[in-house]
DNA sequence: GGCTTTCCGGACCGGTCGGTCCACAACGAC
DNA sequence: GTCGTTGTGGACCGACCGGTCCGGAAAGCC
């Protein structure tokens, strides 16, 4: 309505930094999940007081949502610079799972922040599982792109686009549940190994 | 120690039956979650009294284990009727899925217990890792004993049946967390029907 | 300088949580 | 019957939860 960004800026500036902040909240949500993470424990992890977080976010659950979203977000930049724009057909899908490779093998593996409280918050929360819908409409939609390169290549039946973009999709909730669930390190790669073989696989034309 | 099942029976004998009342929590889990479901919850669903709960399986956090282990057992059945002691290759995996596909079609849909939880949990609760890790072992073993008849069979090469029982664990997970998440019924449909096609598809023998 | 507006720290709130305790009820053994 | 043992209902507990509120601090505007 009013400015969009030169804000008025009337009374006393705030003092902390909203992105910043939500970064930090997003780490929490991440680590520990939605019900095990206190506002308390933000409080104490952000340096904030409760004041501040309330009148910035509003409540938990809306803090959640917020903080769902920017990570979200970040994630579909991801997929939008490694799959849509991409150039290498399945190569760009290899990419891709890479940064699944490099959470399975942090020594905190985490998984999807997306993944791991969908279940949690199913529930009480309908406006997750419309979020978490379009993010696998965004990925579908990641995956159909590259495979489209890699039919243009050669390399791809293109009546096999929309189930290997699907299977892909679920290639990648799976692990990442996987991971998010404590998997070790060497079963998650196994598993990523062989979703990339059999992606190779079976084709219509020579690899 | 002491008999096995004798029991001994001194004392007031219990009144409520102890498999029923595990049968009911694990419903109570399984559509609320391990958070959002209070021992007051139990209570009233069960219509036992908190000190009879305490008494018979000690804490929450136990009782959640119990039914867990109560729920992985009556899957592993599963696992063992249809995959490993099947007949007909690749037809039993269809079977086992369609498991799942029942479970896309019902109103209310809640996917797995144990990967609905295992995000939520993993950091409190170390043994419910071990339980994941077990159950997915377990379901690995049954899709490798399927495929190694779909070997027999001729529709299947010998060497791939490591990498497709991977990416079959890895399809089943994804497809739970989509289902846990409040993904729409016929998305859900739509990504089984394309695992089940990439499974048939790109095999070295004719179909 | 005053004045207004916003932000911040922390005390505070009612409710609910998981868990305990105890008086009493219901059985087997004798 | 009495006794020993165990199950049961419900009152109760301290801790912690998400959320509110208020007095003071820090800025822009005049």
């Amino acid at each position: 309505m009013a400015g969009t960004d030169t804000t008025a800026q009337v009374g006393r500036p705030r003092e902390f930094d909203h992105e910043a902040v939500l970064d930090t909240v997003v780490d929490l949500f991440w680590d520990r999940g939605f019900g095990a993470t206190s506002m308390g424990d933000i409080v104490a992890r952000t340096g904030l007081s409760k004041s501040s977080l309330y009148g910035a976010f509003g409540s938990k659950d809306a803090l959640f949502e917020t903080a769902l979203d920017r990570y979200l977000a970040d994630h579909r930049r991801t997929i939008d610079e490694i799959l849509t724009n991409g150039s290498k057909g399945l190569d760009d899908i290899d990419v891709f799972f890479s940064g699944v490779e490099e959470q399975a093998g942090l020594t905190e593996r985490r998984g999807c922040l997306a993944v791991n409280t969908a279940t949690e918050r199913r529930t009480t929360e309908p406006a997750l599982v419309q979020m978490s819908a379009r993010h696998r409409d965004a990925m579908r939609d990641g995956f159909t792109a590259a495979l489209t390169r890699a039919v243009d290549l050669g390399v791809v039946d293109a009546d096999q686009i929309d189930d290997l973009s699907n299977l892909l999709v679920t290639t990648a909730l799976g692990l990442a549940v996987m991971i998010g669930g404590g998997a070790p390190t060497d079963e998650v790669l196994a598993h990523l190994a062989s979703a990339r073989a059999s992606l190779r696989s079976g084709r219509g034309s020579a690899e």
